[in-house]
DNA sequence: CGCATTTGACCCGCGC
DNA sequence: GCGCGGGTCAAATGCG
């Protein structure tokens, strides 16, 4: 996890070739001539016989706009990722932040690695357990470094199972309803190893019910079960602010980090619920969610989408 | 039978 | 001290 690249390339550059990088494995990537040709076919099967040539150009188009944009979006998402990291490093190694008052809250040295999602976030091999507290002051509470952080995953707003995937195996302990949500609020604790500290809790988004806002607490120190073989197809998460912090530094803003881990659902893509003019700080954040996720899974369904009625009508035309 | 989930009880900090 | 709200416990229940 070094972060080896200190300067990070921030810049769009909108006029580079977009395909130096494939962005999406789909199952089947149709090349565009082939696509339009297929699309031709179709329109010429549908009878709209003039008109769907220009459509289908605006549409190629379109399409290709959409995937250079996915493309820079991913690719802005990556900077930023790592830009966060170097950050979260930097505010680790300097702990500059003495505005706290010396008497309330003492400040815990963080010295954890912290990746830049939450898959990725086992590695932590810290044993640094120097710190028992034989010491017999009073009032001194120990160095708890729980780190918090928060995720906010977007799921089917059917789910009423409130379960985020997310590779470990979580044991739920409690589940409570809260004053400002109403939805309920579900307490899970990490049962894989009996000596993980590692807590989370899961409640969906007050402005959109279709995310859930886990936040996670503490440290695995044990590694991954299982690695999450889900994100192989069009998920591709995507971390938005996320640093960790220490527990009495949460306020209104918060660490988050936002994930996508909608699944590939038999088609029907239900992109419904739009926050739209909700006052809170966190919407922005799930208006940038939403744009990226409909960014991100547009072009691939759209793709797929030709793809299957391309197939179709290939398989008809045989037929 | 052993595990996880459910769910009301309990605890505890905080504000009045 | 008391009420309230969030967090946790644990007995009951469900499930393989
Ligand atoms: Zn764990």
């Amino acid at each position: 996890m070094d972060y080896s690249s200190s300067c990070v390339d921030t810049s769009l550059d909108l006029n580079s070739k977009p395909y130096h990088r494939e962005l999406y494995d789909a199952p089947l990537p149709p090349p565009k001539k082939e696509l339009e040709s297929k699309f031709i076919d179709f329109g010429m099967k549908l009878g709209a016989k003039q008109e769907t040539g220009p459509l289908v150009e605006e549409l190629n188009r379109v399409s290709a706009e959409n995937k250079k944009l996915t493309e820079m979006l991913t690719m802005m998402c990556e900077n930023y990722n790592s830009l966060r990291n170097q950050l979260a490093e930097y505010m680790n190694k300097n702990p500059a932040e003495k505005e706290l008052s010396p008497s309330k809250k003492r400040k815990s040295e963080s010295s954890n690695n912290n990746s830049n999602n939450i898959i990725g976030a086992n590695g932590n091999s810290e044993s640094s357990s120097t710190d028992e507290e034989s010491c017999k002051k009073p009032r001194e509470e120990e160095p708890i470094k729980t780190k918090v952080w928060k995720t906010c995953v977007r799921t089917e707003a059917t789910d009423t199972s409130l379960i985020v995937k997310d590779g470990y195996q979580w044991r739920k302990y409690g589940q409570k309803v809260t004053r400002d949500n109403p939805s309920p609020r579900a307490y899970f604790k990490c049962s894989f190893a009996p000596s993980c500290p590692v807590k989370k809790k899961v409640q969906r988004s007050v402005d959109d019910q279709s995310i859930l806002v886990a936040t996670y607490e503490g440290e695995h120190n044990h590694p991954q079960p299982s690695p999450l073989e889900a994100t192989s197809g069009q998920n591709r998460g995507m971390t938005l602010t996320s640093v960790p912090c220490s527990a009495n530094a949460i306020s209104s803003s918060g660490p988050n980090i936002t994930l996508d881990f909608t699944k590939p659902k038999s088609g029907t893509d239900s992109k419904s619920a739009k926050p739209a003019r909700t006052e809170s700080p966190d919407v922005r954040k799930f208006l940038v969610d939403q744009m990226a996720s409909s960014l991100t899974k547009d072009p691939n369904f759209t793709a797929a989408l030709a793809a299957a009625i391309s197939g179709r009508i290939y398989q008809q035309k045989s037929n």
